[in-house]
DNA sequence: TTGATAGTTCGTAATAACAGAACTTGCGAA
DNA sequence: TTCGCAAGTTCTGTTATTACGAACTATCAA
């Protein structure tokens, strides 16, 4: 099994964290993660997308995210603990990731607020 | 021919976006539009990869750019002219799409300097 | 040693991106 | 008018990516 392998910050690159963020796992992973207080295992999050994804497809969206240089991941035992990079991140790209997350939460805010409302007719 | 067609805004997302701007020749196209005075036409922007692009590509490219909603295009003749939507992005999403720019203008820049660097040694 | 759990790797089938060629459209000169 | 050119578009085949299932590795605990 290969090592786990962070790139240093200023290897990281803003296209590259804007292809891990266009897909909707992802995001939504990252979102999450940043949200949590502590750590969290690859697992905690199978049914994030609705249907529960194969373990396959999991595993690779955090190498994404991991090889971009978006989180940092450790192994322990047979788990991943994984946190974001959210302070070297900041200080490389200032404000970007906060306001794309921002963003991307305000969207879904008002997703779920429309879809009630189609459902009070 | 079809007719151009532009997304309504509130039916823009997030994740559309920064899959527009995951690629470089399109992060690049967005960002000269913006910086752009006035509407500039596709072939202004054969030669923004370095090496020359085919006119099928770029065509391909500016209609992700439309379709996203991150553009607005308007056919005169044959040409067609481009212009960012930024008044109504920044009105939807804040100051996202700002600081993604600034960022990767900023990147750009550092790579340009230390580029120079090397080249000293 | 065995079983269970967490995650990885590999093979493949579906999907999307790229670029060349042929096509459409609108102009401006002859 | 008609010809030719310039700007984009569409079509098509090739190439590269992605997603998933199956087989695998690694660790822990009974």
């Amino acid at each position: 099994m290969k090592p786990l392998s962070h790139p240093k910050m200023e290897d990281v690159t803003v296209e590259g964290i804007l292809y891990a963020f266009s897909n909707p796992v992802r995001i939504r992973i990252y979102a999450e993660l940043a949200a949590a207080e502590c750590t969290q295992i690859c697992s905690a999050y199978r049914d994030i997308a609705g249907t529960q994804l194969p373990k396959s497809t999991l595993s690779q969206h955090f190498a994404i995210l991991r090889e971009t240089g978006l989180i940092r991941s450790e192994r322990k035992g047979t788990e991943l603990h994984n946190a974001t990079r959210c302070d070297e991140l900041k200080e490389r790209f200032g404000g970007m990731i906060e306001s794309i997350i921002g963003a991307y939460i305000e969207q879904n805010a008002r997703a779920k607020k429309s879809a009630k409302k189609k459902k009070r007719k």
